[in-house]
DNA sequence: CGTTGAACCTGTTTGC
DNA sequence: TGCAAACAGGTTCAAC
């Protein structure tokens, strides 16, 4: 579920819904998905939450110091695949899968739900948020065209797996990806470094108007994504290739197939994003075309 | 180095 | 209808 934009929209719901509160205590449900839980029980209560921002896929609610003593910190939130970061008034009876709830100071609560608990949570001090985010790569919505370009051409990996890959750059998943080859008409097993230099400029402005396009419409909503206030997104919508096998081509017409580039189901159009030609380029084993 | 497959865990959809 | 397999927005790690 929870893309750039699914996690943007989340940020941003957050910001207006728990900036600047106070958090007075937590509680646990499973905690197999948090770095070190006690950690959280004990660092957390007594913060004030001073900004909610996003960092790739990642979450960091800052977070002030202890009355006093102790220095500013973080906690870092990732949601898998399946986690919800929400608020909701204390009362209100609580989802399924609630693992942790922070009550704050205004009488509401911060919930996260994670069924998968595929996601992740951490108290970071300042110095640790900083050395657990600097392996992540450039942000997709402010890379300069010559920066992508060169960052495809630093491996000799698909395409796919590069978009995908969390550190050449963050926040990309699996949807925006294959929505964003599917604009620029470049097949997904393509070697990123094979790419002319046109093609990689277009789908590095492909892949920002995607992104754009989807905050813009608060993210996909697949099944279950809602964002802070329990509103689901409409990108899911506007998507021209994910999710879409069998149905044709909103370009040409042809059938979108679905085939695994990655160990990732992708979704693309076979005549509008041509198979490579080149052996090298051409996966072993591979269903035909 | 890059790719693949499995693992983590639960819920939903698909297929026989 | 019933049950089992397949599959899911993500990440990590061992093995080839």
């Amino acid at each position: 579920m929870p893309e750039l934009p699914e996690v943007e929209t989340i940020a941003r719901g957050l910001r207006a819904a728990v900036v600047g509160r106070r958090i007075v205590g937590v509680t646990f449900g499973k905690t197999d998905f948090m770095d070190d839980p006690a950690a959280i029980e004990e660092n957390v209560p007594g913060r004030r939450i001073k900004g909610v921002e996003r960092y790739g896929k990642f979450m960091v609610l800052r977070l002030s110091e202890t009355n006093g003593h102790g220095s500013a910190a973080g906690l870092l939130v990732h949601l898998g695949m399946t986690g919800r970061l929400r608020s909701a008034a204390s009362e209100r009876p609580q989802e399924k899968h609630t693992h942790a709830r922070f009550r704050l100071d205004d009488g509401r609560e911060l919930r996260y739900t994670d069924p998968r608990r595929f996601g992740r949570m951490a108290f970071l001090p300042e110095a640790a948020l900083a050395k657990e985010l600097s392996p992540l790569g450039a942000d997709p919505l402010e890379v300069t065209v010559e920066d992508f370009c060169g960052r495809l051409r630093l491996r000799r990996a698909r395409i796919k797996a590069l978009l995908l890959d969390q550190h050449v750059l963050r926040g990309v998943g699996n949807i925006y990806a294959d929505e964003s080859l599917w604009r620029a008409k470049i097949h997904p097993a393509r070697l990123g470094a094979r790419l002319s230099r046109a093609q990689a400029a277009g789908l590095h402005r492909a892949l920002q108007k995607i992104l754009r396009g989807a905050i813009a419409l608060r993210g996909s909503s697949i099944s279950d994504f809602v964002d802070a206030d329990g509103r689901p997104g409409d990108y899911q919508r506007r998507h021209r290739a994910y999710g879409r096998e069998g149905k044709p081509c909103a370009r040409c017409g042809t059938r979108i197939r679905k085939i695994l580039v990655a160990g990732r189901s992708s979704y693309f159009c076979p005549r509008c994003q041509r198979t490579p030609r080149s052996r090298s380029e051409t996966r072993r084993g591979k269903r035909g075309v």
